[in-house]
DNA sequence: TTAATCTATCTTGTTGCCAAGTCAGTGCAC
DNA sequence: GTGCACTGACTTGGCAACAAGATAGATTAA
């Protein structure tokens, strides 16, 4: 198992060192293994996983060259401001994309974050981050009916649900306390994020309220692929 | 591609929930591949996968059985209250081990984070911090020997750099901005943490500074285990 | 009976061969 | 000369056969 890491970390030091520059090939892989004297299989194993983190990608009968590098976008976690706001504050091509508005089955730890009884509605809206043409993160808000009446009929139009909120006349948000981990992508985020399972995804977890009544108004997941930020907070 | 990961995702949802429990063997890599109607190929590919993700390991002749789950530990990430205190608060069988404290060559990136000048001379303190003999973070801190000028001597057995810096006189301490990425680990790291390559770590890299005369104390680098963490923030 | 050894069969681990894709060079028909 | 088909040498991709470790049961010898 050391072997292939080792060769894994070398190559990856080589390319950010900028030995190889995107779409060079790089050396077949008999020809690494002879260089460094292990298995076919060893360096063939390196070269699927450098292809699953990003860095290469391979075509039979060709060879394996390096991928352009993601862009990497400095973000700041904290502050009260919507991600939309921040985006087109700092200039990058950014959009979003509503995947969907679907009622959710009963879920202890969300109808708990919202205070909702089980017998409560609860939906689901869905949207996808992109930024030039590249989809950068899963953000997911789920919000009681009986606070917003209308999300089944307009929940599958909104893009920004710090408008939306607005519109209802709520003026000023704050933020309970935020749960950060680091997970995988499901089949689903996969899908959405176009990643490999290799890309770790930065999962951030919180509610949000308005400061003036103190009701809660939605809880959030947002999934960041972590290969292209660097978060500032 | 797909198909190792589907397999990978399908698993792994059965070890959470419950269906395999730790030390449980799990299907053979030939009755899996019969099952699902893959070449052995896939379903070996997909074992080596949970292996490196932490959970299930493998022995020749013997069968593939579920790990042990990691310990979960909230941590805050803001505040100013020192790594040791913050654990022993929470009641953790924690410790801390000096791992090094060596002069580091010219690094444009730190000795400007230093406001150090070129010809200025800086250490790296790095700490391993445990818990129930798991280690689960690396710590390095910079300083400038001109600010510290028996950290050459000394900078061995220090375990705190808060008490360190307390008993040099400096009372309150400002951290600088914050910035958090997701990497891999490197050999050094993967040793040091006992882990292996697919386990992302969590890099927090600030600056500290002494609050009453704005002296910059160090720069720091964590890597925390994110498998073992759940951060608040 | 008891203990040791062999054997059959299961497990994971490894390797080497061949399939399949690509491309450049060669040679032939026109 | 031009175009086309073929060939050989290279690439990555996939798989089947084999190696090696473990275990339970049968066999054998004392």
């Amino acid at each position: 198992m050391g072997e292939k890491a080792l060769l894994v970390d070398k190559i990856i030091e080589e390319i950010k060192g900028g030995k190889y520059r995107p779409h060079d090939k790089l050396p077949s892989e008999n020809e690494l293994a002879d260089q460094h004297k292990v298995p076919r299989m060893v360096v063939r194993k390196a070269y699927e996983r450098l292809q699953e983190l990003g860095y290469i990608f391979s075509k039979q009968g060709k060879g394996s060259f390096v991928q352009n590098q993601k862009l990497q976008i400095p973000l700041i976690l904290t502050g009260d401001v919507s991600f939309t706001e921040k985006m087109q504050e700092m200039g990058y091509n950014f959009e979003t994309k509503n995947i969907y508005c679907e009622q959710i089955e009963y879920d202890a730890s969300i109808y708990h974050s919202l205070k909702a009884s089980q017998h409560d509605i609860v939906f689901k809206i869905g949207r996808l981050r992109i930024v030039d043409g590249c989809p950068i993160a899963v953000h997911v808000s789920y919000v009681k009916e009986t606070v917003f009446q209308d999300i089944g009929q307009t929940g599958k139009s909104i893009t920004s649900m710090f408008q939306y909120y607005k519109s209802k006349g709520y003026a000023g948000f704050g933020p309970m306390k935020t749960q950060l981990s680091v997970v995988f992508p499901n089949e689903a985020e996969r899908n959405l994020l176009r990643c490999s399972s290799l890309i770790p995804l930065l999962f951030l977890e919180s509610g949000c309220m308005d400061r003036k009544t103190g009701t809660v108004l939605e809880h959030s997941k947002i999934f960041y692929r972590s290969d292209c930020f660097t978060y500032v907070i």
